[in-house]
DNA sequence: GGCCATCATGAAACCGGTTTCATGATGACA
DNA sequence: TGTCATCATGAAACCGGTTTCATGATGGCC
């Protein structure tokens, strides 16, 4: 592995020279940057990242910090996300927090101790505070979350409007009494879910019956739980919009074991479009998110934050309905 | 950021001392090591990852090459991953490929020039000779896949046994005339899968029917069109083991549209045991790998590699068969 | 008491780049 | 022709650890 003291020396010029070759911004002759260029090639240098890193005081890397790697989504949000930072020859460093405060702070820790020039986090336990504190030192950009002192480093979904789209999908079909099973209502998406319900209810003028409103988790199995306790409550209910996908699945196995059709006794409406989502049987309506544009742009974002460049104004992302076959017009 | 020297002089010692209790190998006095400790809290010291990797020569992190970081289970296979090395302070760089063998031969250069320590490989395009010439120079582990000269680095999935496995429970169910819809057969993973599913036939004193097995290439759309073939062709199948479970789900979306019922009028068998599969309806019979078990396995193979210790000797993984609705007797 | 092995420690070289500062060359301008 | 700005380049300091080698202290043994 050849030092920049070889190239030097076999190119004739000081290591100093090769140095401002390398990184091309100074001018240089054009003969000796041609010789210096020679050298390079012939002896196949490339520059020690520790050396650089180590003098520099930049990795050239920067890290994500992930709530839940195995998630329906981050395989397409990573892929991106890679693809975008390797164009800059950036390398992408992961670790995982598995959804707990504490473990997604070792997780950043473990990243930041690590010197990353940035970080982009996808983490649903750590607090708003701690995030605005972490981008006063850090080029930060968070993922699927809005922090409102730090908006521009947000890169985060419309979920009021993809509530509001999934519900208001529903009453246009003649839905009147529609049921909402959430995510953890602590959690921003979740609530930004649920207020768009509300919304699309208010302008139907509909009043929304509290009863009808049963948290869950994201996870399947309270999906199904959500269901069984929104059935023994014996409303008049027509349609549920669900938190996520999974959610939906876990509503239909329970609905299927009863015995109530669907789309025929009751609609449905999912949200995140996982690829399982048209497969089931009847296929699940539901709301899209651009994840692909969101991590490009959560990758530019750091980019520029990385290269001292101010960022451009907020902007959220726009989710879109996906009809499918889980919504009827209700019976009369 | 204090330095080394900061806490060394507060400690009133060596750098060189303060290094030596940082690691913790070599003996140190214990009343200089409690002064040094006292230091090093005091000031909240955390070495510099850069200088400690120049010095040292070790990056303290290892890199992943990956196919399809959108795939059905990359997720589970990085959460494992990422878990066991972080445990062991290894950090994890992440770089895909797409299944182009050149773009993977690029990630793999690109991780190498970062100096990792070490690298796993989870890739489809390069060629086992690459792959072993690569293994002569830097530590390295391969994972779903099997190549012969460095098998000890391997960890991959018994597909053979998997594809037997499937093909017997349609046999000991009844069926004589199983069709077998493929992924690319120049892929190790599907090759076994046919192999297994050969074996099976031949137990059973059955004769393969070339015209009953399709290639396809492990996407949805493959199934579809396979199946499609197949069924053009008119022969008497009761029963179709799919390559992997997208496949699969490829063929009943077709068997659906033409009012082909599974399993009554034909059974099916996918592979992967994705989430999906347990939700379709009716819920797919498929093969299980245990994926946490094989990456925790490479992650420790990796880390002996990086520590200089001899590998344990090769060790396939054994898929299991999951049983659910998609396999019936076949009607006489 | 003298000699040698053992042990803990410090001084300094080293890893391989980047960057600052000094220098010599070149050319413009009065 | 003399002076000063401009430019390309080199020397050397620097980043912050690790590691080698030397040294002084300690203690065991004859």
């Amino acid at each position: 592995m050849p030092t920049i003291r070889e190239v030097a020396a076999r190119a004739g010029v000081s290591p100093a020279t090769v140095s401002r070759v390398m990184k091309g911004e100074v001018p240089v002759n054009a003969e000796t940057r041609a010789r210096v260029e020679a050298a390079i090639s012939a002896l196949g240098y490339a520059p020690n990242a520790f050396a650089r890193s180590l003098a520099s005081n930049r990795l050239g890397g920067v890290g994500l910090v992930i709530s839940h790697l195995a998630g329906p989504f981050m395989g397409r949000v990573m892929m991106t996300l890679e693809a975008t930072l390797r164009q800059a020859n950036v390398s992408l460093l992961v670790a995982s927090g598995g959804g707990e405060a504490e473990r997604e702070q070792e997780a950043v820790d473990f990243l930041i101790n690590r010197r990353c020039d940035g970080l982009i986090v996808h983490a649903d336990a750590l607090a708003d505070e701690t995030l605005s504190a972490l981008a006063a030192t850090t080029p930060l950009v968070v993922f699927n979350r809005r922090v409102a002192e730090i908006e521009a480093h947000c890169i985060y979904l419309d979920n009021e409007c993809g509530g509001y789209l999934a519900t208001r999908h529903l009453l246009e079909q003649g839905h009147r009494h529609i049921a909402c099973l959430t995510g953890p209502l602590k959690q921003q998406d979740a609530a930004g879910r649920l207020a768009g319900y509300h919304r699309a209810l208010g302008e139907w003028g509909i009043e929304a019956d509290t009863r009808m409103i049963i948290e869950g988790d994201f996870v399947e199995g309270s999906g199904e739980r959500g269901m069984t306790t929104l059935l023994a409550r014996g409303l008049p209910v027509t349609a549920v919009v669900a938190g996520n996908d999974d959610m939906a699945l876990g509503a239909m196995t329970l609905l299927r074991a009863r015995g109530i059709a669907v789309p025929q006794t009751l609609s449905l409406v999912g949200y995140d479009n996982e690829a399982c989502s048209r497969h089931v049987v009847p296929s699940l309506s539901t709301i899209h998110a651009p994840l692909e544009e969101m991590a490009q742009d959560a990758a530019e974002r750091l980019l520029m934050l990385v290269a001292g460049d101010a960022l451009p104004p907020a902007m959220s992302f726009t989710p879109t309905l996906i009809e499918r076959e889980t919504v009827a017009p209700p019976k009369v």
